[in-house]
DNA sequence: GTAGCTGCAAAAGATTTGCGACCAA
DNA sequence: TTGGTCGCAAATCTTTTGCAGCTAC
């Protein structure tokens, strides 16, 4: 059966080849933020030959495809996850480096409304919260 | 007389030096965000013996003693500027590069509130708007 | 059949580091 | 004096690209 990236790449009309197939089947059953080299090694996983070049390429094409998110995070690599259709910002544990996922709904009028103000259209945003876990006694 | 960027380093105990003191003052009088070769090009005016590992080398001491901020806007180079003590975000012009800044303190609480609900304590944050130029008509 | 893909090795771009000479405190 | 700093060249690290052979449509 298709993977659900793979699914999404083909309705892009994104060409499939094997490698392609693999690392969208990686994405597909990621449910974290891997970065390129986690990616290389669950897709070699399943299929021994996918070379790291490949990896790259095909994380952008399908970045480039919108099936794909591509982030930052400060860290030294860029990291990916499956774009969804629902909004949501990161909460990064500068500490063990986890990312959390969070939606705050509240501040989308207020960021259009200041950019509005500026004289601009939004058209993308990053918002990332860097924290460190709370203490039971804080 | 000593740059302000200059004076907040001393107080900081960094060290000084015609260099840093001419880095200082090249980042003291900027109101942009300039990337590493930009601050080098203005400081090179200034003493034309600056070389462009020392401006890497200053400016991270500088962001490390809390003096400057360090930027990346999803462009190629890092961006500097001077910290303030007024929180500030940044928008910027996706077709021009141009940077923008705002404060937007109705989020702050919001945010707050978000990390505490995932069981964090915000240390830092990252918000970026990426926008084009509104049109009259639009 | 052919434009597009793949893997390898090499290149690229930004930043960091080793080292010997030099300088601030 | 002496540990910190400077400039140069070389190294590092991540990502991209040239090329020759292979493949999906």
């Amino acid at each position: 059966m298709n993977s659900r990236v793979e699914e999404r790449c083909i309705a892009q009309g994104v060409r499939m080849t094997d490698q392609r197939r693999t690392i969208a089947k990686v994405l597909s059953e990621s449910t974290d933020h891997p970065d390129v080299d986690q990616v290389h090694a669950r897709a070699v996983k399943l299929d021994p030959e996918t070379s790291i070049t490949t990896v790259y390429r095909t994380l952008r094409l399908f970045e480039e495809a919108g099936v794909l998110e591509k982030h930052d995070f400060r860290q030294r690599r860029f990291r990916y996850e499956e774009a969804t259709d629902q909004p949501h910002d990161h909460l990064i544990d500068v500490k063990t480096g986890d990312i959390l996922e969070f939606y705050a709904p509240e501040i989308e009028q207020i960021l259009e409304e200041h950019a509005k103000t500026l004289g601009y259209q939004l058209i993308d945003r990053r918002l990332e919260l860097y924290a460190i876990p709370l203490t039971k006694d804080a």
